[in-house]
DNA sequence: TGGCCTCCATACGGTGCCGTACGGTCCTCA
DNA sequence: TGAGGACCGTACGGCACCGTATGGAGGCCA
């Protein structure tokens, strides 16, 4: 676990580490001490390559913005607007993901480093999965309407996974429950009987 | 703010005040010097009323237990669970409810303090929605399912409500998009095409 | 080989918070 | 009115972390 360094660091390893941590403890998991013992390394070499602590959380987030965009794109590669979005969702719903960073940050929102790149990263997801809904046929406002609806979806699941996950196990496991999700978002909407 | 205080301090002003920095700072913002600050008073007060600081935060975090149980029962007056179900959405989808314990809890879930009573708290939610889902006539299994799809939607709400409220805006203004999550959530499936 | 520059360890002072010790104040009740 | 207990302030030691100062090890190049 680092221990048995014999390299040198360089800027990005610190960064990397901090990006570790932070989706282990969260944001104030990011200290600089702490973390120099996990690269078996001191704060002598920390204060060589970053100004203050501040400067490594800021690392830390660009890092994971970056690596946000990477799976965006990653996603591009499924030219099929609504197989795009199947896959996505079963990504979600089916994945492994317990994205300790994703959660990290969320609990630190109002924080003044982490709200814009949190704002950024939000805006650009919303606009993907809108555009791809769009492709699909929706008029612009239905389209951010069911985008926006599939992110809170998806930040829900994310969360509930992290919480109480064997909550989450059996719906999981049954191939309904991905119908479900994906008939809730994915089909026009017919008015049904209700009141007012 | 409390400084002009001249009462004496009872142990549930000090478990409602660190409710209170619980949704500002998060979980680690409860700490016994600060507060007392707030409350006008010392740490001397504190260490009469509570053993330590893990103790204070117990205390509210079940304070935080049953003001949810209070939501579940206030909800309850309802007697027409469809009816229940849309009011509970509408809660949740307009309501300004910008709930800022919540987050600091999902964002500390891993916390041995707050694992379990969050775990609670979900499971309780979850088996109150699922139980209003039944009462309309799902079967069990699709209640549940129903149930954890809407919860991860709400969750998800929360969230995206303290991390970029403006992308919310609109659809929240939107009669047509509680329609959207209402329709996709309550009404039956009937098999739509798609592939595979 | 010797000087310079990069990278890092060690040592130090400063800060914010925890928990304890102890003394003081006010309220209660006989 | 005085004794005892409930409640609180102050002072202290300790810990974890931040940031600075300083010197030393090792590579690069004349």
């Amino acid at each position: 676990m680092g221990v048995g360094r014999d390299t040198r660091l360089s800027a990005d390893d610190w960064a990397a580490e901090a990006l570790v941590v932070l989706g282990e403890k969260g944001l104030g998991g990011i200290a600089v001490e702490p973390i120099a013992a996990r690269l078996g390394a001191t704060k002598g070499s920390f204060y060589w390559h970053f100004a203050n602590r501040d400067a490594l959380v800021e690392a830390a987030l660009a890092r994971w913005e970056q690596v946000t965009e990477g799976i965006i794109t990653a996603m591009d590669e499924e030219p099929d607007p609504q197989q795009r979005l199947r896959r996505l969702f079963r990504q979600v719903v089916t994945g492994a993901t317990s994205n300790g960073v994703e959660i990290g940050l969320l609990g630190n929102a109002d924080d003044p480093r982490v709200a814009p790149v949190l704002r950024r990263v939000t805006q650009r997801r919303l606009r993907y999965v809108a555009d791809t809904f769009a492709a699909i046929g929706f008029d612009e406002r239905a389209a951010r309407q069911r985008a926006v609806l599939a992110y809170t979806a998806y930040l829900g699941h994310v969360q509930l996974a992290s919480t109480a996950p064997d909550e989450l196990a059996d719906p999981m496991a049954d191939p309904d429950y991905f119908e479900l999700v994906v008939n809730g978002l994915i089909h026009p909407v017919r008015h049904a009987p209700h009141d007012r």
